[in-house]
DNA sequence: GCAGTATGTGCGTGTCACGCAAGTTGTGGG
DNA sequence: CCCACAACTTGCGTGACACGCACATACTGC
């Protein structure tokens, strides 16, 4: 990894933490009040910068969750091979998303600010793509003639969401990982359905 | 329904097809050529009016996607009440879903511009609410303490997304109602999980 | 070291979202 | 039937923003 890359994730990592920073203090109610110059400012860039990096306060805001998203597909592979789907993602997710336990406030700031809805369904939706790869190589499944892996794939997606939101809400009567296995096994098979694997 | 509200319900459709078409016309590159002014004019109002209705371009242009997501839940209410939850659900959403047949050109739009991929998602996710709840009606579980009916209505706008994006790329060797049916198969079971059903 | 390339930055521009106040169109009571 | 009230539409002004462009700077491979 060049000297260059290392920069470029650096300079990234800052201004989304930043941005998430700043809409934290200023709360949902006050995020129109974060502006640009700010963001870049507390970075360390100028606003142009910040701007070759995101193309809306939304996008940097998310982008840490993103990133996060964008994990679940190698979180998969690295599951033992013998291992079956569910209890392999189950296992994947669960270790990605407690280790460490997210921040509250991040994640609350995310998924309940309405102007951050677009922005923070794309962040979770990024884990599609990947994870429905990582599905179809455990499985023996073509993503190609198959609609089994990119489904699933959404519905983990969604299920992580719809946990998080669940562990925002409810409080602190079970924790993250127990609502992420009671929210992935209600959408994840143990093997795929005889269509997907006769194919 | 009051003049007022049959009105508002006209320019707000006017306003989303105007927009629709327009974005069709120019294509996925040139999204950026289609400014506020003639959409508004397209649809007859004034530009400040558009903005009354939709805060964005990318929400007009998702407005009818939007429309029709939030219209599965009661699709699934219409279902018979003995009929098994896969196949109420399968049914309801390949009723709504191709009765008429889609516009492809506009799913085409929606789905596959980077630009609009938020509020697409945002479009598709507006199904999830009232589907959960008509799912928690139809199972007999608690929404409040239950993850199934959420995760599942998740699961199912997630799988119809799929469905759509397939539909569109691999072309015409198969119907859309047979992809949502394949999608759908993968995650929606046919009753809830002891789990649930439990409580 | 040195040429080449990627990245940071300042400036200018066109667009946009939205608050505000006035005009216009529906609604319900006397 | 008319009038007062409410909802909706519209024009204007403002502040912010995304992005193209050109130049300065930092890193890379030879």
């Amino acid at each position: 990894m060049d000297l260059r890359e290392r920069n470029k994730q650096a300079t990234r990592e800052a201004i989304g933490h930043a941005a998430l920073r700043l809409a934290i203090e200023n709360g949902p109610h006050g995020l129109a009040l974060v502006r640009v110059h700010d963001i870049a400012t507390a970075a360390g860039v100028s606003p142009r910068t910040y701007n070759n990096y995101f193309s809306s306060r939304a996008e940097a805001i998310c982008a840490f969750q993103a990133d996060q998203s964008r994990r679940v597909g190698q979180a998969l592979r690295s599951r033992p091979a013998d291992e079956p789907l569910d209890q392999a993602v189950i296992a994947a997710v669960i270790q990605l998303y407690t280790d460490p336990e997210p921040d509250r406030a991040g994640l609350r700031m995310i998924m309940l600010t309405p102007e951050l809805e677009g922005e923070a369904l794309k962040a979770f939706t990024m884990a599609e793509g990947p994870l429905a790869e990582a599905i179809a190589a455990r499985t023996g499944t073509d993503p190609a003639r198959d609609l089994f892996p990119a489904v699933t794939a959404a519905a983990v997606a969604g299920a992580i969401r719809v946990a998080g939101r669940h562990w925002l809400e409810a409080g602190s009567d079970a924790s993250f990982a127990a609502i992420l296995r009671g929210a992935l096994s209600c959408v994840v098979p143990a093997t795929p359905p005889e269509a997907a694997r006769d194919r």
